[in-house]
DNA sequence: TAGTGGTCTAGACCACTTT
DNA sequence: AAGTGGTCTAGACCACTAG
């Protein structure tokens, strides 16, 4: 293994004022010098310090107020990333075969609860799909989803029965913003036909909802058996 | 509601770019100009695109790579944040009181399992906590935590009758990195009993491994009633 | 090897907020 | 009023890699 390359300046200094934190030599809402004078320690220019300083404070290592200064942030709030990818590569990277099936797909009014998600006029038809991704021979996601036909017209022609929506919306709807709630439930009769579990297993449901431009374009429930799914973050700081 | 101050040149930018790439203008895989003719184009600094850019690309809208240039990145790789607090805090912003309480708080060996997770001497033995965290009248979560006592030796004179090892820890630890691991589980009978909850109730379990400069600072099982908690991302583009 | 992005500088002006 | 961070410029050199 060789010497990795020196790093760029501005992680060096990162680097070494987050030890500072870190190790509690700069304790909870501890002022740092300021940039200017910062600049000057390490014999650099302002801006490098303060790309430094601004990516800490995306971090939340610190907060930085004008003229304030910049001092390190209280602790308890934590961030944590995760990172979801698309079915078939979260199973695929599990090493299991996959196989879609379509269980419905129909156009109709939807409920109150998802008309409240979905917006515009209450009496609008919408499509509303429910489709299972197995993984060798479990159920591995079992997709409850409600597309917006105003936003989304050409879901109405296709008939979904041997690709997904969701893999389709990714693929040919651009959409701009996200909305994911996490939690437990437990499976009742239906879902644990469905999923082929047992009655009252453990769910994690990963409720999702897609906008564009403000317009809602598809909401969607995601369940999985929390036997064989879990969320992992990815490692990072603070 | 007066009508805000101009954005920033870089995040104008940024807006604009990024709504060719939601509207579909500029497709998955598509090629964008190069910093100096975005400069050119938009009458300014090679900085202030790169910026920009840079930032398009922290986001996961677009990926860049030298000589190559930047394209628009392919979808299905979503990231999500979840921003986490103190549970005094989530509780309070509920509206409910808050009570604490200790169930059982001894120096043992660890069994295997936590070992892996702690690191260091299999004989050594670390704290182990189990408590309780009271919104009104119902558990809002069942924290069962180790504590390694070779990072964190203070830990061993304190009784944590009063407060929970987990308050304490942000308050009085510095660490840096954090790991977290979200699932749904059944609860069993001792669960449900400590949790107050009907057996086979479910419930959703926060992993978390906190670790300084490499060395393991603490494990902990954060379990919620699934009735009661559940995690919302920040919304967020792409 | 040519062209891309990555970093850095020295200087400037501005916006904000505390004093 | 003064000092902080926020942004921006015009230039430079370098690291990487596709052609």
């Amino acid at each position: 293994m060789g010497k990795k390359a020196a790093q760029p300046l501005y992680k060096q200094i990162k680097a070494r004022l987050k030890a500072q934190v870190v190790s509690g030599e700069l304790s909870q809402g501890a002022l740092l010098p300021s940039e200017t004078e910062l600049a000057e320690r390490y014999s650099c220019s302002r801006l490098t310090v303060h790309r430094s300083l601004r990516e800490l404070a995306d971090e939340g290592v610190v907060e930085r107020r004008r003229r304030a200064g910049t001092r390190v942030a209280m602790r308890g709030n934590t961030g944590l990333r995760i990172r979801l990818s698309r079915v078939t590569e979260e199973i695929s990277r599990r090493g299991f075969a996959y196989r879609y099936e379509l269980i419905k797909s129909v156009v109709k009014t939807p409920p109150l609860h998802i008309h409240r998600l979905l917006g515009g006029d209450p009496e609008q038809e919408h499509l509303h799909i429910k489709c299972l991704h197995w993984a060798n021979n479990r159920v591995f996601q079992f997709e409850d989803r409600w597309v917006n036909l105003i936003t989304v017209p050409k879901a109405q022609s296709l008939s979904f029965e041997k690709m997904s929506p969701s893999l389709w919306l990714l693929d040919n709807v651009p959409l701009s913003d996200l909305e994911h709630e996490i939690s437990a439930i437990s499976a009742k009769t239906q879902i644990a036909n469905v999923m082929k579990v047992e009655k009252g297993s453990p769910i994690l449901e990963v409720t999702r909802r897609s906008t564009w431009n403000n317009q809602s374009v598809s909401c969607a429930r995601l369940m999985h058996p929390g036997d064989l799914y879990s969320l992992k973050s990815e490692r990072k700081a603070l």
